[in-house]
DNA sequence: CGCAGGCCCTGGTAGC
DNA sequence: TGCTACCAGGGCCTGC
């Protein structure tokens, strides 16, 4: 499940490749995959036909491709998008949703997707910031990160702490996975009002968030499966350095207490009951 | 504006 | 073996 970690192990396995090429044929196989593109498919391939990629910048859990002329390929990858550089006379596999072709001699790109949640646009004007993605907050690697505004923005949610830090107009780049680990290392429960706890710990919070996907990233992004692969078709290999997710029943690596799985808002959320106090237990 | 819940989607797997 | 039910979950949308 591509996160901050993984898009930006993406963003970066891409840069060498695309930037300076040609986009020479685009060809959408799955209409979903442009459905965000408000003017139809034909027209995103029409866009995108012919263009130079001059750069390749990210925010949070998206990624977009800097176009001459101003504009930008907007870029989701969902939960099981992948971008994959292949060689020409590879064919595309099941679930290739988007070709990007190029006249020179150098590997095509493939945007592949089995669930069909990612998905790519044209933006007009887009270059430095695409327009669909205004409202999405800066990520903690972005040079504006502003930690006290963000902090203040945290506590002024009366939703339970994890909603918040997975709120991308709130904070961005933070999934699932990271939300748990970040939760576990600072020993808050996910179910905290965010407005309920001190400033210091949900300054806390966002540099544990922080820290573990700059170690994530390091790591080359987490693997559960082949879901996640980066450019080149390779796994990360940060799941060895998860603490909390997908370990219930294990035990806690600080404490060793028993890992314990919840229903959270219609996922799961993995945490250690004794060094993440619930809301009830907590005073 | 904040908040909560529903929906989109596919492949793998558990259970009968 | 073949069926059904459920699970993974990011972000947009709706209704309050």
């Amino acid at each position: 499940m591509p996160e901050l970690p993984e898009v930006e192990t993406i963003a970066a396995g891409l840069r060498p490749w695309v930037v300076g090429r040609q986009i020479a044929t685009v060809r959408v196989l799955h209409p979903r995959a442009v459905r965000r593109h408000g003017s139809g498919q034909s027209d995103f391939e029409a866009q995108l036909t012919g263009r130079l990629v001059e750069g390749v910048r990210r925010r949070g859990k998206y990624l977009w491709f800097q176009l001459d002329g101003g504009d930008a390929a907007l870029i989701h990858l969902g939960m099981s998008g992948q971008m994959l550089l292949r060689a020409a006379y590879v064919r595309p596999g099941p679930h290739v949703r988007i070709q990007l072709d190029y006249a020179d001699s150098g590997p095509h790109l493939h945007f592949v997707d089995q669930r069909t949640f990612g998905h790519m646009l044209v933006s007009r004007g887009g270059y430095e910031l695409p327009a669909p993605i205004q409202h999405i907050a800066v990520d903690p690697f972005d040079e504006s990160f502003d930690v006290d505004a963000t902090v203040a923005r945290v506590r002024r949610r009366s939703s339970e702490v994890k909603r918040v830090l997975l709120d991308q107009t709130v904070v961005s780049g933070i999934g699932n996975i990271y939300a748990d680990e970040a939760l576990w290392r600072a020993r808050i429960h996910f179910a905290r009002p965010a407005n309920r706890l001190p400033r210091a710990r949900v300054r806390d919070l966002l540099y544990e968030a922080t820290t573990v996907m700059a170690e994530a990233v390091r790591a080359g992004g987490t693997s559960f499966d082949d879901l996640y692969v980066d450019v080149n078709g390779r796994s990360g290999y940060f799941e060895r350095g998860l603490n909390v997710y997908g370990r219930e029943g294990r035990p806690c690596p600080r404490c060793g207490a028993t890992i314990r799985r919840a229903r959270f808002t219609n996922r799961s959320s993995f945490f250690c009951p004794r060094c993440q106090r619930s809301p009830r237990q907590a005073h």
